[in-house]
DNA sequence: GCTCCGATTATCT
DNA sequence: GATAATCGGAGCG
C-alpha cells in the first residue's frame, strides 16, 4: 500500500528547489484551508533578489523575510488595499523565492467558500485570481510563516503530472516579460487578465 | 466584446 | 508620501 501523505521532510525537500522548477509541479496539486479545498490551475514563480518583480528584490525586509527562510512555508501579503495573496516559499533556507497561487478550482467546501465570496460568483470564479483564491480559502496575513504540513494551510501533491502552458506574468510593473506564469490549458478557472498596461520589460 | 478607473491599506522610501 | 504580484463595475463600441 503506497503512502498517501508525504512526510514533512519530503515536502520541505520538494520545495527546496527553484521556484520556476516547483511552480509547474504545483499545477493540479491541492491546497486546503478552513474547510475548502482547491485544485491549483494557475501559478506564477517569483525568484529572489535578482527578480525585479519579487518582493525579495529589495532584500529581507520585514514583509519579505519569510521568503528568505526555509521552504514549504506560507507567505501571505496584502495588495492594493483590498486583497490577500498566497505564496509558497521555495529554495533552500537562506535563498529567497516563492510561487504565487493565482487560481484554482474548488473541489470541496464550496459552501464554505461562498460564505466569504458570496452567492453571486459562478463556480469557476470562486477562486479565479490571486485575491479571490485567498478569499475563498479564508487566508489572512496571520498565516504567514506557517508550514504546509501543520496548517492552517495544508498542501498535497498532484496525483499525476499534467500538461501546462507558460506565458508572461500578469499585473507586475517590472520583469513582466519573464515567462514565469504557468497554467493548465483549457481550465475555465484560469484568470483572464491581460498584462498590465503599466508593465514594462526587464532591462 | 474590450478598456478604463477607483477603492483602500500595508509596506517601503 | 508613493506605490502596489488586484478586483469588479462602469462606460464605450
Amino acid at each position: 500500500m503506497r503512502r498517501e501523505v508525504a512526510t514533512p521532510r519530503e515536502l520541505e525537500t520538494f520545495f527546496a528547489r527553484p521556484a520556476a522548477t516547483v511552480a509547474p509541479q504545483l499545477l493540479g496539486s491541492t491546497v486546503g484551508c478552513n474547510g475548502v479545498t482547491v485544485r491549483l490551475t494557475e501559478v506564477e514563480a517569483y525568484a529572489g533578489v535578482d527578480d525585479p518583480a519579487s518582493h525579495a528584490s529589495r532584500g529581507p525586509t520585514p514583509r519579505a523575510a519569510v521568503m528568505f527562510g526555509p521552504p514549504g512555508r506560507v507567505y501571505v501579503y496584502f495588495v492594493y488595499g483590498a486583497h490577500w495573496a498566497v505564496n509558497l516559499v521555495c529554495h533552500p533556507d537562506g535563498v529567497a523565492g516563492a510561487v504565487l497561487l493565482r487560481a484554482g478550482e474548488i473541489i470541496a467546501g464550496e459552501a464554505s467558500a461562498r460564505l466569504r465570496r458570496g452567492e453571486r460568483p459562478a463556480r469557476v470564479q470562486l477562486a479565479r485570481g490571486p485575491g479571490n483564491l485567498a478569499s475563498a480559502l479564508g487566508v489572512t496575513g496571520a498565516m504567514t510563516g506557517s508550514t504546509l504540513w501543520d496548517g492552517p494551510l495544508v498542501w498535497a501533491p498532484a496525483s499525476r503530472p499534467g500538461e501546462h502552458q507558460v506565458g508572461p506574468r500578469v499585473g507586475v510593473t517590472g520583469g513582466a516579460d519573464a515567462p514565469m506564469r504557468m497554467w493548465l490549458p483549457g481550465e475555465p478557472s484560469v484568470s483572464t487578465y491581460k498584462r498590465s498596461k503599466r508593465a514594462r520589460p526587464t532591462t
